[in-house]
DNA sequence: TTATTTTTTGACTAATTGTTTAAAAATATA
DNA sequence: TATATTTTTAAACAATTAGTCAAAAAATAA
C-alpha cells in the first residue's frame, strides 16, 4: 500500500468515524453529510470524493464495526479454552468492544432503520452469523455437560445478546463502575443462567 | 366526555398508532408527517387540526407506550404475589405489551434520537421509574431470601431489561413459538439469574 | 331548509439536504 | 521552475419536508 493510499485509508477511516458519531446521536435520517464532513472540518462536496454516496457510507461504517465484532467472536469460539470460559470470554469481550466503541456500535441496533435491499440483508446475515457463535458456545457446553441441558439455546441466546447490546442505552464513560467491572459482572450472572446446578 | 370529545380522542388515537407504525420502521427523522397521514387516508394539514407539531405528536406517541408499560408493571409491583410470581409476571407482562405493540414499544428504545430538551428529559425519567420498579422486585426477594444475596441489583436490572427489550429486535407473528412461550422461556431462564441455589 | 360550527383540503412557503460540477488549491513530478 | 495530478471548495440544482392558511367541504344545530 502505498503512501497515498494510506493516506486515503486513514481519511476514509477519520470519515467512518465521525460519521459513526453522529449517527449514534442522530440516526440515519436524522445524519447529514454537512454535519460528518464538519467534525472534520471539511465540506460536505469533498467527501463525495472518498465515498460514492451516503447509503455507501453508512454501510462502510456498518461494515467496519461488525468486522470487528465478527473476529472478536471468532477468535474466541476457535480458542482452546472450555465453554465457560468460551462464554465468560465472548460476554466480555462484546461489552468492552461495545462500550469503547459505543457510537459505531449502536449503528448495529436496528439495521432496518439504516439500509435497505441489499445493504439490509448482508446486514442482517452478519447479525445471525454473529448470533450463531453464541449458539455453538451454549451448544458444546451442552454436550460437554457442563451448561444445563434444559435451556433453550434460542431463547438464551437472546436474551445474552440483548442484555449486551442495552448496555449502550446506559453505559457511560463517566458512570460507576468501569467497562471492565460491568463485564465481569455480566458475565457473573449470564453464566448463573446456563451452568448446571 | 362528550360524543364530539370522543371521537377527536378517537382520530388522535389512529394518528398516534400510524405515527408509531411508520415511526418502528423509519425512525424520527425518516418519519414524514405525509406518510403519517396517507395511512389514515387524510392530508397532513389535518393532522395539525389535531396535534400542534411533528415533536407534539412523536412525544404524545411515546406516552401513550410509556404510560401503559407503567400501569402494568405497577399493578404487579403493587400486587400480593410473592417476589418470584412477581418478577416472573412482570416478565411475561413486558415481554407480551411489546409483542402485541411492537411499532409502539420501539418508540422507547432511543429516546435521544426522537427527543430533545424537555420532552428528552421526561421520557428517561420515565424509563428510569419504570426500571426502578424492578429494582424494587429484586430487592423484596433479596429482603425475603428467596433470592441471591449476592447478585448486583443495578446489574441484574440491566441484563433482564435489555433482555426484555430485545425481543422487539427478532420478534415475529410468524415465528416458531408464540409470544405466550417466549415470555414463559424468559421468565423461566431470568429467574435462574437471581434465586437461590 | 338554512345557518353555524367543525373538519379537511391542497396549494404555498421556507428551509434543509443529497448530489453534481467546474474552478481553485494543494501536492507531486519532471 | 514548470507541468501534471490529486484533492478541496463553493456554488448551484433538484428533491423533500415541516408547517401555514384561506377557502371548501362536511357535519351539526337551529
Amino acid at each position: 500500500m502505498s503512501l497515498r493510499e494510506k493516506k486515503i485509508a486513514k481519511k476514509k477511516q477519520d470519515i467512518l468515524r465521525s460519521a459513526a458519531t453522529v449517527l449514534a446521536e442522530k440516526g440515519f435520517h436524522g445524519t447529514t453529510m454537512e454535519e460528518v464532513a464538519a467534525n472534520l472540518l471539511m465540506t460536505k462536496g469533498s467527501m463525495y470524493y472518498y465515498f460514492k454516496n451516503k447509503d455507501d457510507l453508512m454501510f462502510q461504517c456498518h461494515q467496519m464495526v461488525m468486522d470487528l465484532s465478527l473476529d472478536k467472536i471468532q477468535q474466541v469460539v476457535n480458542s482452546d479454552k472450555n465453554p465457560t470460559e468460551k462464554l465468560e470470554q465472548a460476554v466480555k469481550s462484546h461489552i468492552l468492544l461495545a462500550t469503547s466503541e459505543k457510537s459505531m456500535f449502536l449503528m448495529m441496533d436496528q439495521p432496518n432503520q439504516n439500509f435497505t435491499g441489499e445493504h439490509l440483508e448482508e446486514a442482517l446475515q452478519q447479525r445471525k452469523d454473529y448470533a450463531h457463535h453464541f449458539d455453538d458456545i451454549l451448544k458444546e457446553g451442552i454436550d460437554t455437560g457442563v451448561f444445563d441441558e434444559t435451556i433453550d439455546i434460542r431463547m438464551v441466546r437472546f436474551i445474552i445478546l440483548g442484555a449486551l447490546n442495552w448496555t449502550l442505552q446506559w453505559y457511560s464513560e463517566d458512570g460507576p463502575q468501569t467497562a471492565e467491572e460491568i463485564a465481569d459482572s455480566y458475565a457473573k450472572h449470564l453464566l448463573k443462567m446456563v451452568v448446571k446446578r
